[in-house]
DNA sequence: AATGAATGAGTCTTCATTCAT
DNA sequence: GATGAATGAAGACTCATTCAT
């Protein structure tokens, strides 16, 4: 009797998640108009209608990919820069673990490059913003280490979200590079480099 | 008779022009697959079949945009840096224009951002090819300034490629944010501290 | 053992009765398409494949919601009549209950006129022929108490059939009337007026 | 070019004319939810895109059918009981014109039947109540008819409403009977029967 | 050249029905 | 018997593209 409840718990489980591993892979692979829900229902071995039993629509379904890895990404950070020492150390681990996230998850990334253009219009609702929020968690992050570090004296006193803007927008830059050359190497590596054009670009003299 | 013919001409060449701004601000505010080409037309004051006498489909209208701004922003900028004088002064710049020119075609930006997501699949043509590579032009006039830079002794003796890449990451998270924030002030101004940034942490010591 | 198999014997008709009066007030409030039989199971307290296990298919249900009604109103009338003595006090007797079986089953009167709209196409079968031919039982009874007030010269020789059907179409019309204004007042009342008019118009002279 | 212009306009009109009757006759036959788009199109020797250039959605076709036929009755019965030079005949060639026009467009008064049964949730808007405002104008016409008739002393002081009601009741069931009986014999000859029952049931003594 | 009516392929989504538990 | 997760057929609707005028 537990063994056939466990059995169906597991098995609804794996649904939810393949469903979303299937749907991140073509998501990524094609964007959010491009991939159709039959597609993610074949490549899920499930019937087109299974999806609308574990996703209110696309929309939806799209979205909680996004959420699932944010999730995870945001906690492995926070977690992750407890063990830094000084606030400049944060975020040279935030750095690090971002382009290794990246790196093991790149499907992800591309899709959340699309997530900030597909859905110009026609958004507004909860799940949304949820993700919208979740998104710019980890800037609010950098931005409050990098004040830590001005009042500090380890950084110069310049403005501290534009400063997490660059910071992201370096490895972002980096990722999307080593993407479009077919994914060669590895990208975590890059993360001393990004670090010390930040770093060295960024701290008081 | 020639007047006739010099009007007609004249006439297309506008019909072509009103088209691509048309359709650069539409698919600026809502993506490639939320617009429809009757709307580009709307908004251009002509037929929907006249789109087609112009441009062989939505996908090379779409293009187009991207290619006539990126013409633009090309000969802007090579043309710019000739006053540099050291490369270091040239990729300085280099990014001044860049965000310059980001500034005032915010549209462009946005539609840029758009190609590179939204078109993952179902190239390989002609056209395709040559946007991109008129794309990563901008990149490749940097990893040369960079070059001559390192070789001069005034950038640190990093791989130029991935310099350029994020130099070019800088501008652009920058513009994003600027964006984000419904474009107060102006994000000319930033290219200080993009450039600041990127030279203190590239610099040579 | 006998206690529990009794018990799981009247379980069962309860779920049939339980099914058919949930069926009934749903169908008479949103009609055939727009039900659906998730909604049915739930309003009934019970899971969607038990539905399956009483009734063939949602059409079936529809037929058994009918058929079950219908033969209360027909042995009603059958029963009622009896106490007429002339057949026109019969006639009056058969108006009678019609109308005050409406008032009381108002689900059930929307439900009928479903019913001969809704299945223009797809029928022939079993279910339906035994549910059109009680349908129209009522009918018939009223043309025989027809044809007798004619032959006992209370009735004008008119069509008896038309008659019959011309007094039940007084009787729906009054319904209708009294549902679409929200059911005030009682619609039992109408009988005498319905009465009256079908009376002075179709009584001999 | 006021030919092809002509030519044109005659060809939009048949469009419309074209779907409303292919329409007309799939929704009498089959009523509005087993009725398909695609097939309304092959009915009409039109593309599934081209119903949509002329009528909203299938909900908008629906009630446009209803519209047109309303309004042909209405006018009909608006001008021919001009005619009548009592209140009293004016109700009986309104019925007289009613039947006639049912029989007439056996179709149309199929789709009121549906009409009345298929739209119980999810309306309220325009066109909705303009149609279903259309659909009662016929009983206010009447029921003016008949007031003028009790204040002539032409007919019993009973509730004019409910007369009016029953009257259309009347012409209603014997078109449903004739119907039923695959239309033989016609329908137009039972106005005069009709017309007797009700008169001689509501006129004052 | 310019138009826009016509088209139908393509997709999301719903829901009756089945069947393993 | 009872359940409800799984299924996939079916259908409304959109929109890029064509082509007769």
């Amino acid at each position: 009797m537990i063994q056939a409840q466990t059995k169906r718990r597991l098995k609804q489980t794996n649904h939810g998640t393949k469903i979303l591993e299937a749907a991140e892979s073509i998501f990524a692979e094609k964007g959010f108009y491009l991939t159709t829900v039959e597609e993610i229902a074949q490549k899920a071995d499930l019937g087109k209608g299974t999806i609308y039993l574990h996703f209110e629509n696309k929309r939806g379904l799209f979205l909680s990919v996004i959420e699932r890895k944010l999730d995870i990404l945001l906690k492995k950070i926070e977690r992750g820069i407890k063990k830094g020492k000084s606030p400049a150390e944060k975020i040279r681990l935030a750095t690090e673990i971002h382009l290794n996230f990246l790196e093991k998850n790149r499907n992800f990334f591309k899709i959340i490059h699309i997530f900030s253009n597909q859905f110009k219009k026609g958004m507004g609702e909860e799940l949304f913003k949820k993700v919208a929020a979740k998104n710019s968690r980890y800037l609010e992050i950098l931005q409050d280490l990098i004040e830590q570090a001005i009042k500090g004296g380890e950084i110069k006193p310049l403005n501290s979200k534009k400063l997490a803007v660059i910071l992201v927008g370096i490895v972002h830059s980096l990722t999307v590079y080593w993407i479009s050359q077919n994914e060669k190497g590895s990208l975590f590596k890059d993360h001393l480099l990004a670090w010390e054009i930040f770093w060295e670009g960024a701290k008081a003299l």
